[in-house]
DNA sequence: GACTATAACACT
DNA sequence: GTGTTATAGTCC
């Protein structure tokens, strides 16, 4: 048997691929191959080298050529990866190429990563010291004098330097320098640090080095970004690198800006909206060392980090960690495989962390810093119930909350509405005989958009015209029912004519950097009315913003999804904690039709800890996570019957494994973009069970004839039943 | 997932 | 005849 690479490729199969050794060059497991596949050529990771080979000598091909002579990926890397495509059930070969920018799976040559930057050779130096050059020439030459200087820079200081570097360069006076001296020098100073911060730092600092988990439960306005700021400037100190993740890059211009400014260090910003090129050029810069300062959002979890000191996770409660697709892999959680392997600690930030967290830190797995005091706040703002119940009710809004908002603008003061909801209606019910706008592809009720004047479906975006009359009925009856975002922001302008109402949603920041904008509108000392959606609930100073409305979370008390309430708690808390920031107290109103409910009054009261905790003990009681277990099997098609056999087959294979099984049964949402869907839970009280039946069984899956028939995938710990 | 071979159906 | 679409199979 020859001894063959065992590559993985980008393919959604739960198999790796032999190939014999390439003709000339070596490949080592991290580097990348150009590999035949099929009728064409793919680029694939080496994963295991001088194997016996798994399938017959006659199907074996040769590798086509190496790609990298050293290992792109290194043995952290290699290892982790594969340890997340066991624990997500994922394709190995979708782990790997999650892993790279795309820049990086295709066979061309490695970008230029290095900084580009020019510095005087020897004869330049003379050159200059003779005196032999005049006009742009000369002023490269003595702006280079001082040192080596970045394209960048050399463009701000000498806007037309491109033609007198090609002259020198020729002449042999400039060449283009290896490292970049120039990097900004730290402009703002540490601010001092509260005892609790302290506290934090040092006890962080002190597991530098070896793997050690924290929760850093840090309320609103508590500091937890200081912290993290003096953590990184120590492990800047020891030459290591510091990752740090962000749920989503809309809070990343300000923690980079921040990095900067105090570090003065160059921070490599990896998200999935940068050009591809950038993408690769700063994975590159990671994986050379010269990158200190990481700032992700959850793909750079993948990073390279061959010097690694730190990994961060901000917001570590936020769904966004997870990936809905492909590859389900939760970003915290491979933070945490990571941190293990490359032996350094893991700092899990959030003023609200999720309950998995929490549990982690009962069990002993992880240390709990807590943040409690708010420096720049007087208080926690106050939060009061309003009673919608027989109240007269303004599109949706309560006189006792309209008041509040009145005396706040009045004042001076700004104020948030937040409403969960984006267009003007979520239904558009027919008065005279009751029928309502549903989406034919999904059979839900479709928004009203006002502005645009249309129906849009927010499941699979079909849209329609508005009809003018009930097409059931004939009647010019037609009424939105509910609010939305629009809907409030037409209501509040109405109301208060002469403060400016601003709303945010993904309708009204859909162009790049709109959210910026609209911000940066806002006076800071004038009155101010903002309508707006989840986009509202988290990052962004807003010193003057002193009532916060919440308008609407119904839904998330009364939900079927056994994670609503957990959600709304932290929804509830994060927008709360916007109120009342700097010098000014802050208010918060919530109104609802359920002022009873007791994980309102709990979490009111008592705060999120007490709420959380409550939730948790009932999590316990029924099993349900982080206490059980979860994988879920989805699978979707045109035809229903295809969905059906599917998931039968499925459930058939996996009889008599000591798992609970849940379904085959119809996704809450059985019709999606015109595809029936489905789903089977399976549920078990420890992890090491659930996986050793369902390791197996995933390759069984990919074989099953009815699978071809539908589009499945596997969800380890899904984070939502839809 | 990308690609291809094959079958089944509808048309000028 | 020759298009179209659904389905099955392969990928090392």
């Amino acid at each position: 048997m020859p001894a063959v690479l065992r590559v993985a490729l980008p393919v959604p199969l739960p198999t790796l691929f032999d190939y014999l050794p390439p003709a000339t060059g070596h490949a080592d497991v991290g580097s990348r191959v150009l590999v035949p596949f099929g009728k064409g050529k793919a680029v694939g990771v080496v994963v295991e080298t001088g194997v016996e080979a798994a399938v017959g000598q006659t199907r074996l091909k040769q590798v086509l050529r190496v790609l990298d002579e050293t290992p792109l990926l290194d043995a952290e890397l290699m290892a982790t990866l594969a340890r997340a495509a066991d624990y997500w059930l994922g394709a190995p070969g979708e782990a790997y190429a999650n892993a790279l920018p795309l820049a990086l799976r295709e066979d061309r040559p490695l970008p230029e990563w290095r900084e580009e930057a020019w510095m005087l050779t020897a004869a330049g130096r003379s050159a200059l010291d003779a005196g032999s050059r005049r006009g742009g020439s000369r002023a490269l030459l003595e702006a280079l004098a001082r040192g080596p200087q970045t394209a960048e820079l050399l463009h701000e200081m000498l806007p037309h330097w491109r033609d007198a570097a090609r002259r020198l360069d020729q002449a042999g006076l400039i060449e283009r320098a290896q490292t970049a001296a120039a990097v900004p020098n730290p402009v703002t100073s540490a601010p001092a640090l509260s005892a609790e911060q302290q506290q934090a730092v040092s006890d962080i600092g002190e597991a530098l080095g070896r793997f050690q988990p924290f929760l850093l439960d840090g309320v609103t306005g508590s500091g937890k970004t200081e912290v993290y700021l003096a953590l990184i400037e120590q492990v800047i100190a020891q030459g290591r690198q510091a990752l740090l993740l962000v749920p989503e890059i809309g809070l990343a211009p300000q923690t980079v800006r921040r990095l900067r400014e105090r570090l003065g260090v160059a921070v490599q910003v990896l998200h999935s909206n940068l050009a591809e090129g950038d993408r690769a050029r700063a994975w590159l810069r990671a994986r050379s060392g010269e990158a200190k300062v990481i700032l992700g959002t959850r793909s750079a979890v993948f990073t390279p980090l061959p010097n690694a000191g730190v990994i961060i996770v901000d917001e570590e409660h936020d769904g966004a960690y997870k990936q809905q697709e492909g590859f389900r892999y939760h970003a915290r959680d491979l933070a945490l495989l990571r941190a293990r392997a490359l032996n350094v600690p893991v700092v899990l930030g959030s003023a609200t962390p999720s309950l998995e967290s929490l549990a982690n830190v009962q069990a002993g797995r992880y240390r709990a810093l807590h943040l409690r005091a708010r420096p720049g706040a007087i208080r926690a703002p106050q939060v009061q119930i309003v009673d919608m119940r027989a109240q007269r009710l303004e599109h949706g809004l309560s006189p006792a909350l309209l008041a509040a908002v009145g005396d706040t603008v009045a004042r001076g003061e700004q104020v948030l509405v937040f409403r969960n909801r984006r267009g003007y209606a979520p239904v558009l019910l027919c008065y005279s005989c009751g029928w309502h706008a549903d989406c034919p592809r999904c059979e839900h009720p479709m928004t009203l958009h006002a502005g645009r004047r249309q129906l849009v479906c927010h499941h699979c975006d079909y849209t329609t015209r508005v009809p003018t009359e009930c097409p059931a009925c004939k009647a010019p009856d037609l009424k939105p029912q509910g609010q939305g975002t629009e809907r409030l922001e037409e209501a509040l302008l109405a109301r208060f004519p002469d403060v400016p109402v601003l709303r945010i949603d993904r309708e009204t920041t859909r162009r790049r950097d709109a959210f910026e904008q609209l911000l940066e509108g806002l006076h800071e000392d004038r009155p101010a009315i903002l309508v707006g959606t989840q986009m509202l609930a988290k990052g962004h100073d807003l010193p003057n913003l002193t009532l916060v409305a919440i308008v609407g979370v119904d839904e998330g008390l009364l939900s079927v999804d056994f994670r609503a309430s957990e959600r709304l708690s932290q929804l509830v808390v994060q927008v709360a904690g916007r109120a009342g920031r700097a010098s000014k107290p802050g208010r918060v109103l919530l109104q609802t039709h359920h002022p009873e409910h007791p994980l309102l009054r709990q979490l009111l009261a008592q705060g999120y800890a007490a709420a959380a905790a409550t939730l948790l003990d009932e999590r316990r009681s029924v099993q349900l996570p982080p206490y059980g277990h979860q994988v879920l099997l989805r699978a979707d098609a045109h035809q229903r019957e295809h969905v059906d056999a599917f998931l039968g087959d499925a459930a058939k294979a996996l009889a008599g494994a000591p798992l609970q099984l849940s379904g085959p049964m119809p996704a809450p949402m059985p019709l999606r973009a015109g595809r029936h869907r489905g789903q089977l839970l399976i549920e078990a009280d420890s992890r090491g069970k659930l996986h050793a039946a369902l390791r197996p069984w995933y390759r069984t899956l990919s074989t099953l004839p009815s699978a071809r028939r539908v589009r499945w995938s596997l969800d380890v710990d899904p984070i939502d039943l839809y």
